[in-house]
DNA sequence: CGCGGAATGA
DNA sequence: TCATTCCGCG
């Protein structure tokens, strides 16, 4: 994978994984959950609800129906669809919401932000009306994106390979949701071929980006792109940045650039808002702060999206890149992903139109289902459809198209569509396209999932424990590279998690060190859903691999700071709490944030896992390690705010403005990071209360250690609390030995457990890059702009391509 | 209803 | 790996 030599960074491995790609074959769940979200048709069935990324099924066997059907599994039940949902728990791609029936949510901040930066999550971007409301992706999440590396590459070149491959996939593919065995087979078979030849095709371009520069040429290209102008859009979009927008305050305007309908509501998402710079995903960290934040410094680039000010750019790419990177998403996914290429941006509106129309278009030809529910529906059904649509936009909320949802039921409860096939594959309507609106998002949406990719395998899982380091084995190279990639990434991590307090920063070297040092990459648990939080996503997604750096960066980031970070949104609520939280843990209540629960907000109560509970740590009498608090804050800080909370605002934090204040951030490296931190942050005080004290130095070491620890371990384990529980032992063991920290880190553990997976990471890079490279990179405005179309294109493509399907 | 272990299959 | 299936526990 990697390459050798050049840029050295490569994605993993993993990254090109077919089944990683859109394209794949199977369909997992959660992608088949989000495809139904994405669609109206479905929404009686399923809908998003309440916060960010929440969801809940209304049909349980609707839904249960329509996955056995996508997997044909007849017998599917909504017993045995939770056991599946349930198993993402671990992974942190999803959590159950408390309290509530049929219930669950997403952790998108970091997995399909990340990722898919084009998923709309809750707020329905899209298409969705109702679709969560607030939520921004981005503030709540607090996703924080890990600064670029090196990616680097040259864009230009990347783009142009993919561009022509992914055309032609691009219109093949198209449309997804729930196929049904039978037709959807036939149908999706097509597709699927398609796509094997695009894969293949892939395999090819893959070969000669490679050339250029082997994988750098895909990494450059993709993510970049996409992630960025993907981002900005979905996230004007669409995009939850409606979400705060409108409640904050700010959003009266919107604007103009996305006027999709994203978030249809005006009222619920307001406007746009500002959004449309940065990405959610981006934004994570900053964008978050944008909106709300009053900062200065980061106003501006809301407003303008951001700036083309080197910082901004900088930054913005940067952590883009970072992000991309870090996550890796799959160039083959890019690939897949035809006319990336393509120029016009589209407009949203505009575009929309047309998307809209093609989409349509495409679901005539595609017939499978279309042919159904043209039986069903037919035309009335679409016009229905937007009509709903339109009305769902006035609506928003909630719930979804009556009308669609009298249609499914017909089918649903007569069970089985009636008519054609016996099966009960439910598509009934199916049909592809309809979105309404956009594409943008709704290519972003859609496409999604295509994207995938996959996580590695928590990576080890257990690995031995025993090793420490390890992992290096194999990804070695990624590794390495990884490492300075993650030094940077890290240091974006830092950035976040120094706003926790954290800090950490981290240098590259750390990292490295940790790994090769050998920490011992303990894993713990995961923590629940805290971690799971926050980066978990990441890790489940994207990463992998490298734990490290995923680790660190998403772990840390998270975790430390968490609190920080979220505060934007917490800000809003409850700052102090945001502060307070960090400090306290959330205990308090910081999850607020949203209305429901406010159980919840305990959160862990139940937890789900056990693990979490240690986060209260808070206190826990850590041996000696100053850390103090923060950690723990982090934690549950994470916890909290991932999910739900938002993180309290910062108060002033610029993006840019590194902080120096803020002990944590200090550490970092790059001044990303410490832009980040400070942004995120913008408390001092908060963290640094029970940290100021300590000297920057050494906190940042222990925070890193603690933090590399859960992240390792939290990774990790994720997937096992079995393993953690071991390995935690281990560690401690083994830790000790290494150093205090490992208290620390076992606190943290305990207490939160953190982390899991952090994330990204890795691969750093060695070679790679760091931010330098992007830097030079990033800088010149114009690239963006390519980009930005690119993305759109992307977007656009991504939104043809449906979910695959696989045979039956 | 929801959780998660265990066995099992691809 | 990821789910599916089965199942016991709360």
């Amino acid at each position: 994978m990697k390459t050798p030599g050049d840029t050295g960074f490569a994605f993993p491995d993993w990254a090109y994984k077919p089944e990683s790609s859109p394209g794949s074959r199977q369909i997992q769940l959660w992608h088949f959950i989000l495809e139904l979200l994405r669609k109206e048709e479905y929404q009686g069935f399923i809908a998003w609800q309440g916060d960010y990324g929440e969801f809940v099924i209304k049909d349980p066997d609707e839904v249960a129906r329509l996955w056995g059907a996508r997997k044909c599994k007849p017998q599917m039940n909504y017993d045995k669809l939770s056991r599946a949902l349930r198993y993402y728990y671990n992974k942190r791609i999803l959590h159950k919401t408390k309290g509530k029936r049929f219930t669950y949510k997403f952790n998108f901040n970091k997995l399909v932000l990340v990722n898919y930066p084009f998923i709309d999550v809750g707020s329905g971007g899209s298409a969705v009306p109702q679709s969560a409301p607030p939520v921004p992706t981005s503030g709540s999440s607090h996703f924080r994106f890990p600064s670029t590396p090196s990616e680097v590459l040259s864009p230009n070149e990347e783009l142009r390979s993919p561009g022509g491959v992914f055309g032609a996939v691009a219109r093949r593919m198209g449309r997804g949701s729930v196929s049904d065995c039978s037709d959807g087979t036939s149908v999706n078979s097509e597709i699927e071929e398609g796509n094997g030849g695009v894969a293949e095709e892939r395999g090819g371009e893959r070969g000669l980006s490679g050339g250029g520069g082997g994988g750098v040429g895909f990494r450059g290209l993709i993510h970049p792109r996409l992630s960025h102008e993907s981002l900005l859009r979905m996230y004007g979009a669409g995009n939850p940045a409606g979400h705060h927008g409108s409640r904050g305050p700010h959003r009266g305007h919107q604007e103009p650039i996305s006027p999709f309908p994203v978030s249809p509501l005006p009222g619920p998402g307001g406007s746009g808002l500002l959004a449309p710079p940065l990405s959610p995903a981006l934004s994570m960290t900053p964008s978050s702060h944008l909106p709300y934040t009053p900062s200065p410094t980061l106003s501006p680039m809301l407003g303008s999206h951001f700036s083309f000010n080197p910082e901004d750019m900088k930054r913005y790419l940067q952590a883009h890149t970072q992000s991309v990177y870090n996550y890796h998403l799959s160039p083959r996914a890019f690939l897949h992903y035809p006319n990336i290429v393509i120029p016009q941006p589209h407009r949203p509106s505009a575009d929309k139109a047309a998307e809209r129309e093609r989409e349509r278009e495409r679901g005539g030809g595609l017939g499978e289902r279309g042919e159904r529910a043209a039986a069903l529906a037919g035309g009335e059904r679409e016009r229905e459809r937007e009509r709903d649509r339109e009305r769902d936009r006035e609506r928003h909320p909630q719930h979804p198209s009556l009308a669609h949802v009298a249609l499914h039921h017909h089918h649903h409860h007569p069970h089985h569509h009636p008519p054609h096939s016996a099966h009960p594959h439910p598509h009934p309507h199916s049909h592809p396209t309809h979105h309404p609106l956009h594409l943008g998002e709704e290519a972003a949406h859609m496409s999604p999932f295509k994207f995938k990719l996959q996580p590695p395998p928590l990576g080890r899982k257990q690995r031995g424990d025993g090793q420490g380091s390890g992992r290096q084995g194999s990804m070695s190279s990624a590794s390495g590279t990884s490492t300075s990639g993650m030094g940077s990434s890290l240091s974006f991590g830092s950035d976040l998690s120094s706003a926790g307090g954290s800090g950490l920063v981290s240098n590259s070297s750390s990292t490295q060190s940790l790994n090769s040092a050998g920490l011992p990459k303990i894993k713990v648990e995961p923590i629940s859903d805290i971690e799971s939080e926050e980066e978990v996503e990441v890790t489940d997604i994207s990463e992998e691999d490298p734990d490290e750096d995923y680790e660190l960066f998403s772990a840390r980031n998270v975790r430390g700071g968490p609190a920080h970070q979220h505060p934007h949104r917490l800000n809003h609520t409850h700052p102090h709490l945001a502060n307070g939280s960090a400090l306290h843990h959330h205990h308090g209540g910081h999850n607020n944030h949203h209305p429901h629960h406010p159980h919840l907000q305990l959160n862990h109560h139940h937890g789900y896992q056990p693990h979490q509970q240690h986060h209260p740590l808070p206190h826990h009498p850590l041996p000696h390690h100053p850390l103090p608090h923060h950690h723990h804050h982090p934690d549950d800080d994470l916890d909290e705010d991932v999910f739900k909370a938002p993180a309290p605002p910062p108060p002033g934090l610029s993006p840019f403005a590194v902080s120096p204040h803020r002990a944590p951030a200090p550490i970092t490296p790059s001044a990303i990071a410490p832009v980040t931190a400070a942004a995120i942050k913008s408390e001092p005080a908060e963290s640094p209360p029970p940290t100021q004290c300590i000297p920057l130095k050494l906190r940042f070491k222990r925070r890193w250690s603690e933090d590399q620890r859960m992240e390792t371990s939290s990774q990790e384990e994720s997937d096992d609390k079995k393993v953690r529980a071991e390995q935690e032992r281990q560690r401690n063991g083994a830790r000790l030995d290494t150093k205090e920290e490992e208290d620390s880190g076992r606190r943290r553990r305990e207490g939160g457990g953190g982390g899991g997976g952090g994330g990204g990471g890795g691969g750093e890079d060695a070679d790679s890059p760091p931010p330098l490279v992007y830097e030079g990179s990033l800088a010149p405005p114009p690239l963006l702009a390519s980009h930005r179309r690119v993305s759109a294109e992307l977007h656009r493509a991504t939104a043809q391509l449906s979910l695959e399907n696989k045979t039956c």
